[in-house]
DNA sequence: CGAACAATGTGCACAGATTCACAAGCTGAC
DNA sequence: GTCAGCTTGTGAATCTGTGCACATTGTTCG
């Protein structure tokens, strides 16, 4: 399930601020989802909270972990050094929660050997060698469109067995293969899609609906 | 639909490549779907395509734009100047496709008035007069955990109506606001969770079955 | 003009996810 | 020890989304 690294990220926090224990309820509020939902998952899992008290934040998370294969580190190549692969580089976000960065390599000649978050990059034939030196399951592209395909090729051929897509095309990958495909045009453009729809229904209705002054929780 | 962004982009690519009519069976092909599928979307659509020839490129662009109110450009302001935040700013597939940066404020005195990707960063405080001076009703948040709920708060206070947050919390707004959250590092453990269960299936099963050499099309 | 062909649009059945509701089980107090 | 109060875990109903299959309709060729 997808909703598992919500949990697990809630469950952190409330680890780091004390809480030893919280129901099923607690949790959904928190993750903005409905308590039954909690429940399932988490009983899918096999981890069992205790009827009556809820679940041990501690063992959860050790569960969760377990269970997404968080208990030891991945290391991830980036592959272009472009604006966003500089940037995922050097956020700290990645190899604070297990994902070190093994390293970045590029087709441009200009860019190699240039630092950026603490990695140097190197030059894109060497990415078979970085693979196999750090034992690199997970790839990252961040190249312009045009280069992800050969981009994909050349993870799946150095070993990589999982890869997460920034270039707004449709990888074809072998079977077998994990793709994941985060396009961040896509998702401005679903807003903008709510947005269109917001207005032409102000449009559309004489008399508007100003927004409720109420609170909800939208993951 | 959440779907429509990626049939535009391949329309888009198909439209330049000279491509005047595409069957659903073909879009499908490219876009790693159903046939049934596309059909059943471009029809919610009300767009009309022709029986025996299917549709027309062109006349289907303009009809997605025109439902995701892709027909003119939303500008976005980025709240965050951090690493994140400067890719944001200085990657171009974003006013490429629409989304002009209006502006990108941050908390920290040192980064204001540093230049990222053309835009000069401007403070915090300044983010209700960028909102309205450009009629701004995107906001992008790139600031860390901690600081994303106030982020949230001012844009809505500003009178942004969708916000797309990269930081790993879950927002409380009010309702009639619409969120979207990338989480980078939940792609990942996502990705690894794939991982660990391959792992454990190679190590559960003497006789691991190799990946065969088909092709599929993952989105 | 008519018939064969091609591709859309949609009714229907199925699968998966979500939610409700409740029985089962733990805890703590008296 | 027993009882009241919570909270989990799960069967059942429901809803959403997916895919098949086919009738419908436009095109093209003889």
């Amino acid at each position: 399930m997808a909703r598992l690294p919500v949990y697990l990220q809630i469950l952190a926090d409330q680890a780091a601020a004390g809480v030893a224990n919280i129901s099923s309820e607690g949790l959904a509020e928190l993750a903005g989802v409905n308590a039954a939902k909690v429940r399932k998952d988490l009983s899918y899992l096999g981890s069992y909270g205790t009827r009556g008290v809820g679940y041990e934040v501690d063992y959860l998370v050790y569960q969760i972990r377990r269970e997404l294969g968080l208990d030891h580190d991945w290391p991830v190549v980036i592959v272009g050094a472009g604006n966003l692969g500089q940037a995922l580089a050097g956020y700290g976000g990645f190899t604070d929660r297990g994902f070190p960065v093994a390293g970045i390599v590029d087709i441009d000649h200009d860019k190699v050997d240039t630092l950026v978050g603490g990695a140097r990059v190197r030059p894109l034939d060497e990415l078979p060698q970085i693979v196999a030196a750090k034992n690199v399951s997970i790839g990252v592209i961040a190249t312009p469109p045009a280069a992800a395909q050969d981009a994909a090729d050349r993870l799946v051929k150095a070993g990589v067995t999982s890869i997460l897509n920034f270039a707004p095309v449709v990888l074809s990958v072998p079977v077998g293969i994990t793709i994941r495909k985060v396009d961040l045009a896509v998702e401005l453009q679903i807003l903008s899609y709510h947005e269109q729809r917001r207005a032409s229904a102000q449009g559309g209705q004489l008399h508007a609906v100003p927004n409720e002054p109420g609170r909800g929780v939208t993951a």
